[in-house]
RNA sequence: GGGCGGGUGGCGGAAUCGGUAGACGCGUUGGUCUUAGGAGCCAAUGAUUAAGUUCGUAAGGGUUCGAGCCCCUUCCCGCCCACCA
């Protein structure tokens, strides 16, 4: 028979969709299992390849789990609201809505051409306001818990976007979206506190089955440091600098000061002579974005004129400006020991400012402790080390730990130990603490875009900010021919008077609405509870439901959400928490990362797939040619799931032969009734079987394919008939891969009811089918493989050296040499060492 | 600059533990079938050699009976972070 996937395919979705199997539904009997892909923006041009992997991929492990037993939720969504989208709608010149019927109809259709098991009846839009109602409750939720805070500060403004952005949408200086330069705003936002949250996210990371390579990056940018706040007083004035270091243990090291440019005190320090100077310097700096920052790293300053006083040794310290210190990190404002910093090094080199080292090299410290110094009496160290290395020029700023030197009652100490000791006598004296400070940053959540969920807030003269109560939610979008950005700074629903005026929720006063929409990270941080709890009109989900069904065991997407979507669905978890809403402190218990698919682009690079870079596949063409089954073949064969690949368009061909071939093997094959009986294929396929089972446990599924090829390769080698046992067997362990084809050739064998319906026994393998009496013995005289020998696996270490000792090829090798050792891997490998 | 991945035939990639390097597939070559073949089927396919052999996992060194895998040095590619005090 003639394998035509066009004549099947289809087929089978349509009775899959007809029965409704791939509709989750509680079920007490069978434990559950949630795999849920990371929902797409609808994007008008659709899916191509490199999006089907990762869908795949979670296709295969739903559809494995599916026949071990488990209650598979497996649902599929839109990501609508936000920027990408409207970006579209606007290029268009269509409205958003518009724009994402038509998007996500086509991609439902693509997704569907799949033969994935998505659950339809759970789709879930975060643009609807069904969705988006919840979306404002959990705002609301937020606010209640005073996690949502409004600040009126300078923000990461992109240009282009005309909109905030938050720390996390922005990638060396450039907006996450669009690479434009991102700059600074002065605008009053919305911020939700998640700094908060920072240890309980580093400390929760730890135990989830999540890549390292993304609990890193997620815990380098939470960014825990730990530290003390040193208070120093100022010369002939009342104020008072407080700084952040890392390395108290080299307080005795300060040569100066410096404070960001933006910082609250550098207005009041400047002393007249200074002040011009001053000032052309903090308006210079900040006119400067990020990406400027970085181009240039000579490092710039002015110095204020202003002193500081070093709280342990009274030493008049000047102060200065530059901006290498950042405003936003610790207190804006650092103390500078260049002897034991780079950047304080190469600052005072360029101003020429003293340089101090209190901090001995470890193999300083070697050669004092060699020359008899008591490391106790630190007048002594600080005497010593004096003359011994006192004069050495000194090249570069000395970073590491080692021990302290010229700093009083702490010479001799080692640093790490210094450290506390420091602390110690700072607390005592009340200037300083130990402080662990973070660089998460709160998220600020506000955007000055059309396209999302209106901030349910209001502002009354009189009642000042009320929040919207939860009865009067959904606060719809209201649906207006223009809604480009104004690029001000002020929202598009600003100019709606019908959508800003209302009454104050508390005092019925006429009231104005908050005008900004709610970032689309936002929608995306909630939704795996509403798929478990699709229906709940009342309420954002039902409590039993996400008891049954959440949290996700298996979340696939890609890793450029590590710090952002990732990140924030865990904040929101923690505080759905803590408000007593869900049960658990973490949604996605394992993570897995597919690669990209790459191609040759218009740029004559390997670049990730996408249709700007002109390198893109659709995979509409490939299905009609090849057929589903084939397409999502290739893309679990192409190559590890975890890492790039490569697409070749010839690739699909080898995988569509190897599906034709076992078509033919069992539409023309001869095929026995009943078990298999012939030991070599039950050896051989129980070899299999317990392959493909390893390799799906691992997710290897390039590894998976391979296997089933081979056991296909040997059933069609053998040109005899095959039980019905072992194909029946072949076919369960090929239908997570290859679905349509395993459910029409699982019919061909006489099955009245359908693979996915009836749910047959997922083949295990069996030991004693893999038992073999004889083994292949590898030998090898000093290493390199002489022969390969078939012996019995009774034989001993001494018996098989006999045996092969008779072989004329060894015998041959091992003339007139002395045999050294013999190393036996028992039933692997025999080495004969000689000399 | 720092951190994390990688580097294996013409190509994508295999190789659970340190034990036969190159599974599987693409491509290529030859054969077969055919009116035809850009279909199918069969066979070969790391380099070298007439063969035995020898050489081969970015380069160099080390540990080991034995290294793609472990250790050291260097180079290249990718990603992330980047003046974070």
């Amino acid at each position: 028979m003639l394998y035509d996937p066009s004549a099947f395919e289809q087929k089978w979705r349509d009775i899959w969709e007809e029965k409704g199997l791939h509709h989750a539904v509680k079920n007490d009997k069978r434990p559950k299992y949630y795999c849920l892909d990371m929902f797409p923006y609808p994007s008008g041009e659709g899916l191509h390849v490199g999006h089907w992997r990762g869908y795949v991929l979670s296709d295969v492990v739903s559809r494995y789990m599916t026949l071990n037993g488990y209650q598979v939720l497996h649902p599929m969504g839109w990501d609508a609201f936000g920027l990408p989208a409207e970006n579209a709608a606007i290029k268009k010149k269509i409205h958003p809505v518009d724009q994402t019927l038509a998007a996500t109809t086509n991609m439902r259709r693509q997704l569907k051409d799949m033969g994935s098991m998505y659950d339809w009846e759970r789709e879930v839009n975060s643009s609807t306001p069904e969705y988006y109602k919840w979306t404002q409750w959990t705002f609301l939720k937020a606010y209640e818990l005073g996690l949502a805070y409004k600040k009126d500060s300078p923000i990461n403004w992109c240009p282009s976007c005309a909109t905030g952005l938050a720390d996390e949408e922005v990638k060396d200086g450039r907006c996450e979206r669009c690479d434009s330069v991102v700059t600074k705003k002065n605008l009053s936002q919305w911020f939700f506190a998640i700094s908060k949250y920072a240890q309980r996210l580093i400390d929760d990371i730890k135990d989830l089955d999540w890549p390292e390579k993304v609990k890193k990056m997620q815990t380098d940018w939470i960014g825990r440091s730990e530290g003390a706040k040193v208070t120093f007083k100022l010369e002939g004035c009342e104020d008072t600098l407080e700084i952040f270091t890392t390395r108290p243990d080299t307080l005795y090291g300060v040569s100066y000061m410096v404070l960001a440019p933006e910082h609250e005190l550098v207005a009041k320090l400047t002393s007249d002579a200074q002040r011009e100077e001053v000032e052309k310097y903090v308006a210079y700096a900040s006119t400067k974005s990020a990406v400027e920052r970085q181009e240039r790293r000579e490092k710039t300053g002015v110095f204020t004129g202003a002193y500081a006083l070093n709280p342990v040794n009274g030493q008049k310290v000047p102060i200065w400006i530059a901006d290498y210190v950042l405003m936003d990190y610790g207190t804006g404002a650092i103390m500078a020991v260049p002897a034991h910093d780079e950047r304080d090094w190469e600052f005072a080199k360029a101003f020429n400012l003293p340089i101090r080292q209190v901090v001995m090299s470890a193999a300083q410290a070697e050669a004092l402790r060699k020359d008899g110094i008591d490391f106790s009496d630190s007048q002594a160290v600080d005497k010593a080390w004096q003359e011994k290395f006192g004069a050495e020029p000194y090249e570069e700023a000395y970073c590491e730990y080692g021990v302290m030197v010229n700093s009083q009652e702490f010479s001799g100490c080692k640093t790490e130990e210094g450290k506390k000791a420091v602390i110690a006598k700072l607390e005592k004296a009340g200037i300083g603490k130990a402080v662990v400070n973070y660089r998460l940053r709160d998220w600020l959540i506000s955007r000055q875009r059309y396209w999302g969920a209106p901030i349910p807030m209001v502002y009354c003269d009189k009642c000042g900010i009320v929040p919207v109560p939860e009865d009067q939610l959904p606060v719809l979008l209201p649906h207006v021919k223009s809604y480009e950005p104004s690029g001000t700074g002020a929202s598009p629903l600003a100019a709606i008077d019908s959508f800003v005026n209302t009454a104050c929720p508390k005092c019925g006063a006429p009231a104005k609405r908050d005008t900004d929409t709610l970032s689309q990270w936002i929608c995306s941080s909630w939704y795996y509870l509403r798929y478990a709890s699709y229906d709940c009109k009342d309420k954002a989900w039902r409590r039993e439901d996400i008891d049954y069904w959440n949290p996700v065991d298996l979340y696939v997407g890609g890793i450029e959400h590590a710090v952002l979507h990732l990140l924030y669905s865990r904040f929101y978890t923690k505080m759905f928490y803590d408000l007593g809403l869900v049960g658990f402190k973490e949604p996605f218990k394992r993570l897995f990362n597919q690669g990209m698919i790459t191609r040759m682009a218009n740029s004559g690079r390997l670049e990730k797939m996408s249709k700007s870079k002109g390198n893109s596949v659709n995979p509409d063409d490939l299905v009609k040619k090849y057929g589903t089954d084939a397409l999502r073949s290739y893309l679990l064969f192409i190559g590890p799931p975890e890492m790039d690949a490569e697409w070749n368009d010839s690739g699909i061909e080898g995988v569509y032969r190897w599906l034709r071939r076992v078509w033919t093997l069992v539409t023309e094959g001869e095929i026995t009734e009943g078990a298999e009986k012939d030991g070599e294929v039950l050896k051989v396929s129980h070899k299999y079987i317990k392959r493909v089972n390893e390799d799906l446990s691992r997710l290897h599924l390039n590894t998976m394919v391979a296997s089933l090829m081979e056991w296909a390769n040997f059933l069609i080698g053998r040109k005899a008939p095959v039980s019905r046992e072992t194909v029946e067997q072949y076919l369960i362990m090929l239908a997570p891969v290859a679905p349509h084809m395993a459910e029409e050739l699982w019919a061909f064998l006489g099955h009245k009811e359908g693979l996915f319906e009836s749910r047959p026994a997922w083949p295990q393998h069996e030991e004693k089918h893999l038992h073999e009496d004889d083994f292949n013995l590898v030998v090898q005289i000093n290493g390199k493989v002489r022969e390969n020998v078939r012996v019995s696996k009774a034989l001993s270490k001494e018996e098989l050296e006999e045996v092969i000792k008779a072989r004329p090829k060894i015998a041959a090798a091992l003339e007139g040499k002395t045999l050294r050792k013999v190393v036996y891997v028992p039933g692997k490998l025999m080495n004969l060492v000689v000399g």
